[in-house]
RNA sequence: CGGGGCGUAGCGCAGUCCGGUUAGCGCGCCUGCCUUGGGAGCAGGAGGCCCCCAGUUCAAAUCUGGGCGCCCCGACCA
């Protein structure tokens, strides 16, 4: 007992405290939130299952959101803003819709001091009050498609919460398109899932698998959802985006018809897609290390920062002379920052933003301003090489696309490492927990399957791939040896 | 909702079993000096409804009863 809180003690005292943080082996969920908290991304709110996102972790939202957003608009989307508040009576219009989102929702009976006539859902996803007002903004196929997103606030009553990968409010944003045909709604459903999977790789350097759900895993209200699944470095899966193909579930439900060119009266089709702040928690998971948050480049809010070194006023301001030739080229080409604060040694700042995450350190003191050159540091992998002041430009904004790219390779390397097929289901139960990853298995389709799967191994059927993981084979379901055509990504998730 | 852990300074904790000085320790914070190439040092200082309520007692952080909250692990979910 007492050996065990001693234990307990010297690690916190030696975690965020002094040093280093929790280490990944030690205790991975404890890494997550000490990562979290030394980088200053979110804190923990006074409301249960609310976080707080402080500015280091929303400036990273803001960054991602506006390459999502570039995204959108390039392909088509415009941005629109629809209330919080849903009528009961929306929300229960479409029946797989209410059963899957009513136990989590938050309802507002009150308001002005009196009891409401009808409650007021707060938004868990908003294609009921959406698809309220396409039934009156679409009449004829002239009318169609429409292609609106929003950013918004979303609350889900979420039984166990975790900093950003679920929390009862959280940031989102949401795609709801309105088609004539259901061939242009599965077209832009694919097309989305694929502007997430790019976005995913090319931006947070997250290598991703495409698929789609099964009937089980699906949104409540989809005829067909598409998803991209990431890996994280604890070899769990996390859903990292979902593209619904609606179907025409909310135009029947809400009524929305389109007169076509023949004048023939027909219901309109629906897709709906998002990503939320939860993308933060894989940035985090993916890369980040036991020193801290790593950042993709893309992406990090300070993607270089400037340690000036000196002894005395004379170097001091020499040092920081040369810092102000070095970067007056600088601006709006990348985004830095000059830590020249007082009263803090050159160490101790290496540390603190190797926990924020910046990809890439500059050290330069007097030695350095005598040989014409800089310390440069890579937060990724540690390396620290002399570069020359010539051309330093060019160096940094090199490096910072070679941190991206290996960031990324290192990324699909675990994952590929991670990942593997596999036939028996005792192997399966053993080996889902040690050494844990994704499985590439066969299953035969049902139900029964699917949930014996995740009673026994707590293990779900994160996919069915539709990317280069598609494995098309005959084979037996790995559970209760039907026949089956095609393997399916297992893997326990978030 | 079940299981576990925990509420004492901004953070992490000791003290609680066995009631009794002025409630401590580390880190952080403030002031000054000195420093600055991987989390320096010295000196001084500020900071507490000991989660809340009730009870027992001459006396409660400590005992009793009740409540509230948070974290972790499970069932549900992006």
């Amino acid at each position: 007992m007492l050996i065990a809180i001693d234990n307990k003690q010297n690690r916190r005292f030696r975690t965020i405290m002094s040093k280093g943080l929790t280490t990944r082996a030690e205790d991975y969920s404890r890494w997550y939130t000490d990562v979290i908290m030394a980088a200053q991304l979110a804190d923990y709110s006074p409301v249960k299952g609310c976080m707080v996102i402080r500015p280091n972790g929303y400036a990273l939202w803001e960054k991602m959101q506006a390459a999502l957003d570039k995204m959108f608009k390039d392909t088509g989307h415009v941005n629109a803003y629809f209330p919080l508040f849903i009528p009961e009576s929306f929300m229960k219009k479409e029946a797989e819709h209410v059963e899957g989102f009513a136990p989590e929702c938050a309802v507002v009976t009150h308001g002005g001091g009196k009891k409401l006539e009808e409650p007021l859902f707060i938004r868990p996803t908003s294609e009921t009050i959406i698809w309220s007002m396409y039934k009156k903004w679409i009449q004829s196929h002239r009318d169609l498609p429409i292609l609106i997103n929003q950013w918004a606030n979303v609350v889900r009553w979420e039984m166990r919460t975790r900093l950003f990968l679920r929390t009862t409010e959280f940031l989102w944003q949401e795609g709801h398109t309105a088609h004539a045909t259901a061939e242009e709604a599965e077209e832009e459903t694919i097309k989305m899932m694929n502007v997430y999977a790019k976005f995913a790789q090319d931006f947070m350097a997250i290598p991703v698998i495409r698929g789609i759900k099964t009937e089980q895993e699906k949104f409540a209200g989809a005829v067909r959802t598409y998803c991209i699944e990431a890996m994280m470095q604890d070899k769990r899966a996390l859903q990292a985006g979902t593209s619904h193909n609606l179907g025409q579930n909310f135009a029947k439900a809400f009524d929305v018809t389109f007169q076509d060119e023949n004048g023939d009266l027909k219901l309109v089709y629906a897709t709906s897609w998002g990503v939320s702040t939860r993308l933060i928690g894989a940035i985090i998971m993916t890369h980040s290390d036991d020193k801290g948050l790593v950042l993709p480049p893309k992406l990090a809010p300070v993607q270089v920062v400037i340690i000036p070194i000196w002894k005395g006023d004379d170097q001091k301001d020499a040092v920081l002379q040369k810092v102000e030739e070095m970067t007056i080229q600088w601006n709006g080409r990348f985004a830095f920052k000059v830590d020249d604060r007082e009263g803090y040694r050159p160490g101790w700042k290496y540390n603190e933003w190797e926990q924020r995450g910046v990809p890439l350190r500059i050290e330069i003191g007097p030695k350095d301003v005598e040989n014409n050159q800089v310390m440069m540091a890579r937060r990724d992998n540690g390396e620290k090489t002399a570069v020359p002041m010539a051309n330093l430009s060019m160096t940094v904004e090199r490096t910072l696309e070679t941190i991206q790219n290996d960031l990324f390779k290192k990324a699909l390397a675990y994952r590929d490492e991670n990942l593997i097929e596999i036939d028996s289901y005792d192997e399966f139960k053993e080996k889902i927990n040690d050494p844990g990853g994704f499985f590439w298995a066969h299953w035969c389709g049902q139900n029964a399957c699917e949930d014996r799967l995740q009673e026994e191994t707590k293990a779900t059927i994160r996919c069915i791939p539709i990317d280069d993981s598609k494995r098309v084979e005959e084979g037996t379901c790995m559970l209760c040896g039907e026949p089956s055509h095609e393997r399916v990504i297992m893997a326990k998730a978030y």
